[in-house]
DNA sequence: ACGTCTTTAGGATGATTGTCCTAAAGAGTT
DNA sequence: AACTCTTTAGGACAATCATCCTAAAGACGT
């Protein structure tokens, strides 16, 4: 079998055992059991577990930008586009609601093991964040765009680990709609004063 | 020394090292040489590391409580009450930019390990969550108290999350700041319609 | 001072961890 | 078919883990 295929398989169930069962309670045998290889193949193709983990989040961050490309592509309306970030709550739900936001729960752990790849995993909600953010602009909200693509980020983070401790779907799609009934709120900000970063809910 | 003078600075050095580092990161010895104990008399008074987690739950729930008290003591207004709840953000966000809120990522962490304690610790939530219910129902929000409860501890959990992503304290000052808007623009719903739980963003 | 109950220290256990090495098997070229 | 480079398997390594045991030390009423 080729390296590249072999090494993309380990990826991809490294990928799945970090989410689901996070990345210190994953183990390089765990990982070796699911792809099927003996643990000293292991070591050919990653020398230590950092570098898996270094390998996991940049194959996140390439599949992130690949998907908010295809939501682009899916609408031209940023409003549309933004309802496309909001709706992966609904969609993901199951998932989400057993083990959380693999990109929240990811850098929270990182956090706590002080670990050197915490700033790598930010760059998966920087992905967000300035996708978001550019959408905002593109509603006519450049002075804060910033501001609103951090507020819908925050939302949907703590939707997500409030559906991962009370497993309630009414919960969560009473506050993805509410999320979309905010954003139908935002209009242009015609004021030119970049102080004025207010988040206008009322 | 007492036994449960013992007790009770283990559980609280599990506490602080399970928040700090992660239940699974926090070994016996860990929490055994923050005490100054030897290995062996831990297991004198705690038979297995499960047995530590429900303690330390069980002692951060009185803490809770204790707190909520305090809260409803020192304020008649029930909104002045819930800006208590808001303002830990800004009280705790040293540790938070560092941990994250104790509640959330214990839940979260719990939740992958698929835990026997996980809804042990979901009570953590739903003592604020109980506890904010009242404080809206106290504003004449009775029919959608809960709903209004959830949302304000999911903004908070949001809030924490990207806090400790990405450790901007703008960010968390403008999100508490924008929470008190919130709630000061929440009035008595007079319809007695339980349907319409709308949260009234606009 | 004695005997009893509580609390402690420190080592042993077996399993699992991340890491590393060596030798064999496979693939591909000539 | 011979040779080379890539890929694999399986075991060895020391360290660490949660757990358990035994024996000594401490506290305390008598």
């Amino acid at each position: 079998m080729g390296a590249a295929t072999t090494r993309l398989q380990i990826v991809e169930a490294a990928d799945r055992l970090f989410y689901e069962r996070g990345f210190e309670a994953t183990s390089f045998a765990d990982i070796a059991a699911v792809v099927g290889l003996s643990r000293g193949n292991f070591y050919y193709h990653f020398k230590t577990k950092d570098e898996i983990l270094d390998a996991v989040i940049a194959h996140r961050l390439s599949k992130t930008k690949a998907m908010l490309d295809a939501w682009e592509a899916g609408a031209e309306a940023p409003s549309e586009r933004i309802k496309s970030f909001i709706h992966m709550l609904i969609m993901n739900q199951t998932k989400i609601m057993a083990f959380g936001c693999p990109v929240g729960t990811l850098c929270n752990e990182l956090a706590k093991l002080d670990h050197t790849a915490k700033d790598e995993a930010t760059k998966l909600f920087t992905l967000f964040r300035n996708w978001l953010s550019r959408q905002f602009a593109a509603l006519g909200r450049e002075t804060d765009a910033d501001a609103l693509a951090m507020h819908i980020l925050m939302r949907s983070q703590g939707v997500a680990t409030l559906a991962t401790a009370f497993r309630d779907e009414a919960f969560v799609r009473r506050e993805a709609d509410d999320m979309c009934l905010w954003l139908a709120v935002q209009r242009p900000n015609l004021s030119n004063h970049p102080e004025s970063v207010s988040i206008q809910n009322s």
